[in-house]
RNA sequence: GCGGGCGUAACUCAGUUGGUAGAGUGCUAGCUUCCCAAGCUGGAUGUCGCCGGUUCGAGUCCGGUCGCCCGCUCCA
């Protein structure tokens, strides 16, 4: 598929525009227009009520260890700027960086590191990244002043091996793979979290952030929706939001969005269940996604590496989808479902953990004021434990977290629907024919009326059904044209059932019903055209 | 962020050595039409991405900027 085509065809047809287009465009940001926000809606409105609002807590599903309850939640978009700095996002996100000229490479400021080296009057900062950076400085030093290995005892070294960021004179280090010294960049900040400022009359330590995730929402609600709700240890709390990253290179349609919207279900467990309830949310997870018609070999599971996983996972998987954008063999991330253990809710407890040198995450330590060591961000200090009242346990919940992208998917749809075939015009000609195929269920509209021609009583007859249905689903009404033009259009926008309203009609009261994919058309009553629609659309 | 390519109607694209912008499709009005886009007759549409410069005159030349595509880089 080329997706160019469906650029265009979006675009054509009011699925996505760019946003602010006509004052010539923003990058990374986009606007879904009157088909597209029913697509995404649709898609949205599914993941919540086959999630959340549908699930019912009396019954174990299939493949689940037992019941579990699920809630839904809505947290504001600005939050604490705490919360960020025990996440782990403000650290992560808000680097200074160093780019080399030579290289092009980017280096985090504070983690490359080297040492002073003189040779022949000339002193240069050599750095190295990696293992075995100590040995790595020797032979960048040797290599830059033309020394041979047994000449590398001429070099005065400087010092030991110290961070670039205590070195004052860029111009005099040498960066990790260039060839000559002098060719980084001064060190610039690296936002990748969105700021902004709290309060009208606000400065710069008022500064906030729009939240890049809404997991952590979640997390710092976990004892509001304890307390108020009565949920019991297994049940998961879910939310649909906004969410807003400073990326790098946005591209690829909306793949790469500064702003796009997240579908994130925090699922709390027992620690000794928790590896069974990880299997059980990656398969229900990619089941959604193939109920929904995301069906095909472009759709794939796709468990982590070992060395892949975050440093507070124990496990990982990715739903993926083969983009047309991507090379072959390529796959673009839906959704990752994480094991995350007792990470955040800890971290909201005790502050940004890390890991120790046994593996162990404790909380990060830095030099205080006077000498003492203090944690380098500070938790709530709110006790985020649960007990459980007919064990009397208390423990940490672990997380399981499916984390979807509503723009990624809504993409991936937009790409699986798209289809050129052949079909004859009133000819009998052969014509390529674009039709979207989407689910019935995803499907911007979902019917649409026609009178096969306008006069005989047909528009006031396909008017009526039309009104009918309009009650219930997104219905579209045309009476100009061509029918077969009129059905092409519908093709385009992924209506699947076509209702035609013909000289029969006015004797029987039946219309034909035309399906999308097939071509087919049969006859019906009109009275029980609702009913047929609804059959098919609800399932 | 870097390098390369590109930006003309809703879409796909023409537009010569600088001289006031065109085609097809689509859209639209009416007619025709009892079922799958190209039957008939009309109609509308562009600050030529944006800003500035050169010029008597810029879609065309120059600079900047924004955006898109490709390759690096980045992607919790």
């Amino acid at each position: 598929m080329d997706m160019d085509k469906l650029v265009a065809l979006c675009r054509r047809r009011g699925f996505l525009f760019q946003s602010s287009e006509i004052y010539g465009g923003l990058n990374g940001f986009w606007d879904y227009g009157p088909l597209g926000v029913e697509l995404k809606r649709n898609i949205k409105d599914a993941w919540w009520r086959d999630m959340i609002s549908g699930h019912n807590e009396l019954v174990k599903p299939a493949g689940a260890p037992t019941t579990y309850e699920m809630v839904g939640l809505d947290a504001s978009i600005i939050m604490h700027p705490q919360v960020w700095k025990c996440s782990g996002h403000f650290d992560l996100f808000c680097d200074m960086m160093v780019d080399c000229r030579e290289t092009k490479h980017r280096y985090r400021y504070d983690q490359v590191r080297g040492r002073w080296a003189e040779y022949q009057g000339l002193k240069v900062f050599v750095t190295a990244l990696g293992e075995n950076e100590a040995q790595d400085i020797e032979q960048r030093a040797q290599k830059l002043f033309k020394l041979r290995a047994k000449e590398a005892d001429k070099i005065t070294w400087h010092g030991e091996i110290i961070s670039l960021a205590k070195v004052e004179d860029l111009s005099k280090a040498l960066a990790p793979e260039a060839t000559e010294p002098g060719t980084l960049t001064a060190p610039r900040e690296f936002n990748l979290m969105f700021k902004t400022i709290v309060g009208a009359m606000g400065g710069e330590e008022d500064a906030a952030f729009l939240r890049p995730e809404t997991a952590q929402g979640i997390f710092v609600n976990f004892k509001n929706v304890c307390d108020s709700t009565r949920v019991r240890v297994p049940f998961g709390i879910a939310q649909v939001g906004k969410s807003f990253r400073n990326e790098i290179t946005p591209r690829n349609f909306t793949f790469r969005s500064r702003e796009f919207e997240q579908m994130e279900i925090e699922f709390f467990c027992h620690p000794t269940t928790s590896r069974k309830w990880y299997e059980y949310w990656r398969d229900r997870r990619m089941k959604w996604y193939t109920d929904l018609g995301l069906a095909g070999e472009r759709l794939r599971l796709r468990e982590h590496d070992k060395d892949e996983l975050s440093h507070y996972s124990v496990g990982t998987a990715d739903i993926e989808y083969a983009f047309p954008f991507l090379s072959a063999g390529e796959y673009g991330e839906l959704e990752g479902i994480a094991h995350r253990g007792d990470f955040d809710l800890r971290s909201h407890m005790e502050g940004k953990l890390v890991k120790n040198a046994e593996g162990c995450l404790e909380v990060e330590m830095v030099d205080g004021a006077d000498g003492k060591k203090v944690a380098k961000h500070r938790g709530s200090g709110r006790d985020l434990t649960y007990r459980d009242d007919l064990t009397n346990e208390r423990f940490t919940p672990h997380v399981i977290e499916p984390s979807a992208g509503a723009d990624r998917g809504t993409l991936a749809f937009l790409c699986e629907a798209y289809h050129e075939d052949q079909a004859p015009d009133d000819k009998g000609d052969m014509q390529t024919r674009t039709v979207m195929k989407f689910s019935p269920r995803i499907a911007p509209v979902k019917a649409a009326v026609f009178p096969l021609v306008k006069k005989d009583g047909m528009p006031e007859a396909a008017k009526e059904i039309y009104t009918a249905l309009k009650k219930r689903f997104v219905t579209f009404y045309d009476e100009k044209g061509a029918v077969g033009r009129r059905y092409r259009r519908q093709d385009e926008a992924g209506t699947p059932y076509c209702i035609t309203v013909d000289g029969q009609t006015l004797q029987d009261g039946t219309v034909t019903i035309r399906d999308r994919d097939s071509l087919e058309q049969w006859r019906i009553k009109s009275a029980d055209v609702v009913e047929e629609i609804a059959k098919k659309v609800e399932g």
